[in-house]
DNA sequence: AAATTTAATGATATGTTATATCATAACTTA
DNA sequence: TAAGTTATGATATAACATATCATTAAATTT
């Protein structure tokens, strides 16, 4: 996984601008993610540090650090599927865009787009009509990914 | 609560249509639902139960009744929050069009509105385009009321 | 370099949400 | 009323997440 280590040097280098550092352990925690298809919960994340890297890695640590990483915008949390993704833009520079996670209800393989700026503008204004304000704009659909939606019992 | 008799009276018409029943502990559970201005977890629901309405209600009876209650279309299960509400179509007749929910991550009030057709459209086809394909079309985002705007530290 | 401070991680306990499974009760239909 | 079906009870446990205090490592100051 030639990519994955890409992504972890510009984490790296992101951290470092933003005064923070990408210790062994956070490396270890998004490493998982970077090489995983689907996202991934806490618990799977530390048992992939224990086996694949070797690593000491209490949950209790797993979820402390993908706080950090989310802080540092290198992980998304998905609250629909209690798991967790490395963010497709880690080796962009560019500001992110409203992010629309498409997450397989089958496999949790997850596609992140970019919204187009008429739709979220559309939410946002019903959202506002009703009196609510945004918090965290982002949008999960629970979906079945191409190799998914005719195997649903699997 | 005027109001919640007349919406329960519907909903066991709609059971009676549907060939389902909207038992005692049935409509007990949707009562609580009915009655609460926020979200409720499944044990809320089983306290409301076991206290106001003097029921037996063990948590796991609560599950399988929203479960029921899902499946006629009375409830709504907001993954986001992990927690349930009634659902504000049960005294209309019409179908359903695409529900978003607007939760308030504070204090778990949620206001069920309609997505308009052209927002759900290009939702959908940013969908399609990823390759991916929708499972029960609704929309959840974490918002703050209007109550809680400015009072986000309680 | 030693002392002090701060940041990061370890360890343990517990809280919260949800499912699995088997037993029992109630209602339906023949 | 016996058999079958549907609904509920009871218990255990799984899955996801947070609180808290102790310890270690790294950075900073002297």
């Amino acid at each position: 996984m030639k990519s994955a280590k890409i992504a972890i040097a510009h984490a790296e280098q992101q951290c470092l601008n933003n005064g923070t550092k990408l210790t062994k352990k956070r490396q270890a925690v998004l490493l998982g993610l970077l090489k995983s298809k689907q996202a991934m919960t806490a618990y799977e994340l530390a048992d992939f540090c224990k086996q694949e890297l070797d690593e000491s890695m209490p949950t209790m640590s797993v979820y402390r650090i993908l706080e950090f990483l989310e802080s540092q915008q290198l992980v998304h949390k998905l609250k629909l599927a209690n798991r967790f993704v490395a963010c497709i833009h880690i080796t962009c520079n560019h500001q992110h865009a409203v992010p629309q996670f498409l997450i397989c209800v089958n496999c949790y393989r997850v596609t992140e787009i970019s919204i187009k700026e008429s739709t979220i503008n559309a939410l946002r204004k019903s959202v506002d009509s009703a009196g609510y304000t945004i918090v965290s704009p982002q949008i999960e659909m629970n979906c079945l990914c191409k190799a998914c939606v005719g195997t649903e019992g699997s």
